[in-house]
DNA sequence: TTTAATACCTTGCAATACAAAGTACTATTT
DNA sequence: AAATAGTACTTTGTATTGCAAGGTATTAAA
């Protein structure tokens, strides 16, 4: 991909990953560096520091909650979970989202 | 539409807006009070104020150009029209939004 | 001449993602 | 045992974007 879409690509991503992410989570539980793994393939971001203050920001709005499991492959994992919170936050954006489909299509055709 | 639905939405709008005003100068030129005008009905901004900078920002990069016009009924105005810069670059919007609703169609099933 | 309507523009702020670096634990190699 | 590599979590500084609020200027009507 060239820079120039990269460019673009950013800009449009900006506000779409706190729904990837609660997305993600009300699949399966996961801990952090997955997710990351999970949204880079997606190239929904680029650096795994965008990630964490996100997660946080998360658990402290009560949307998702966490645990500590020990790995045997390294350190210490948290886990999240998508709280009954976060679901319905979850429900929210996807409306959101919807609509935003809807009203790009009407514009832009 | 209440108060958590707004922030939402805020959130992602980010980024989408220069691909809509493109895409609504490709369509016929326009000036900035009109545009505002079908940006808000689409919900897509919520003050004129934030369309300005971003009128500017796309003339000062040659994807738009403009040219001042009397008007019968209050002060001039300035009607922007789209260069074939602009076009191409519309064209990557495009392809870059058809990804993402795509990408985000299968994060989020 | 004051008011209303239209139109353009600027400044300060908050939120988001990126870039880059740092901390810490575990397993492997020397 | 010590150094290295791999995994995972975290923080700090910066740029960009849109919002909030206000300001300037022109024209027409009261």
């Amino acid at each position: 991909m060239d820079l120039n879409q990269e460019n673009i690509r950013a800009q449009m991503r900006k506000g779409l990953l706190e729904y990837c992410t609660l997305s993600i989570l009300a699949k399966k539980e996961a801990y952090a560096s997955s997710i990351i793994d999970e949204l880079k393939a997606a190239n929904m971001i680029v650096v795994e520091g965008t990630l964490y203050p996100l997660l946080i920001r998360l658990k402290n709005q009560g949307m998702l909650s966490y645990r500590w499991e020990e790995s045997t492959q390294g350190p210490p994992r948290k886990y999240y979970e998508i709280t009954p919170k976060g679901k319905m936050q979850l429900e929210e954006m996807k409306a959101a989202w919807n609509e935003l489909v809807e009203t790009i299509q009407t514009l832009t055709k």
